[in-house]
DNA sequence: CTTCAAATACGAGAATAATCGTAACATTGT
DNA sequence: ACAATGTTACGATTATTCTCGTATTTGAAG
């Protein structure tokens, strides 16, 4: 069992991931119109993006076919997890807690969104009974 | 009513606002040493940084005695919620829900806070009626 | 086989961030 | 007045990230 690696993608390597986890496996060519509908940059400008992460061992591709397809090589949990962890010490002091508060009360969310939590929430709870 | 400029402070410019919202107004030496805790790097380093974020506006000074007194300039609340809320956009698809998941589930919250975040929810809800 | 469109490869520059050495300046104590 | 100490000023360099133009390659259609 091989430990990964802790790489740490960039801002715009980051969407990239974003899109390969939510979309799975793809071209070049789908990422960046994903990435257009936020952003403009031109479409070398993504690709040479993903060929730099290929290099870094961020991305693998196969590349069969003359359009290559590009997976994550990189845990998206985890990913999440080391981000999310140093934001809470950079920023809210080391609280999770402030983190959340700033991140509900910042953000529209729907009730539907709000029940989740409270699910998550009584889950937690019962697990350190 | 002026509207606060959207400055987008670098990952040690937080750090340094970081200091400051906890510390209140201080100087270079203090900030650099709260730092140094965790982290390596010059004195001068540090100094040059908050230079740099007086020119930018990201925090204001005193400097009628020789050693000067930093303050941020930038509302602490407003900068974190800036903030979340592109790392929910770019790494967690835009659900704020998952990333208070992943927070919670990634760090040992203690059953007084997760009572807190259910009180959050619970005026959340109340609002949405 | 030739043409054409779309994809990749790649170099190189622009923009941004971070680092630090050295000089100049201020303050205090002798 | 002078030295010692600590501070700011600032240039300059390095490192990293992002961007894009252009050349080359690939595969499919005619």
């Amino acid at each position: 069992m091989e430990k990964q690696k802790q790489l740490k993608p960039t801002e715009s390597e980051l969407e990239i991931l974003t899109v390969l986890w939510e979309k799975g496996d793809t071209t070049v060519r789908t990422v960046h119109e994903e990435l257009a509908k936020t952003k403009d940059a031109g479409y070398t400008t993504t690709l040479k993006l993903m060929q730099i992460m290929h290099e870094k061992g961020l991305v693998t591709r196969d590349t069969a076919s003359k359009t290559h397809i590009y997976s994550a090589a990189i845990n998206k949990e985890k990913t999440q997890i080391q981000i999310v962890n140093k934001m809470i010490k950079n920023l809210f002091a080391g609280s999770p807690t402030e983190m959340v508060l700033q991140a509900l009360g910042g953000n529209k969310t729907s009730t539907e969104e709000l029940n989740k939590i409270e699910d998550l929430i009584a889950l937690l709870k019962q697990q350190k009974l």
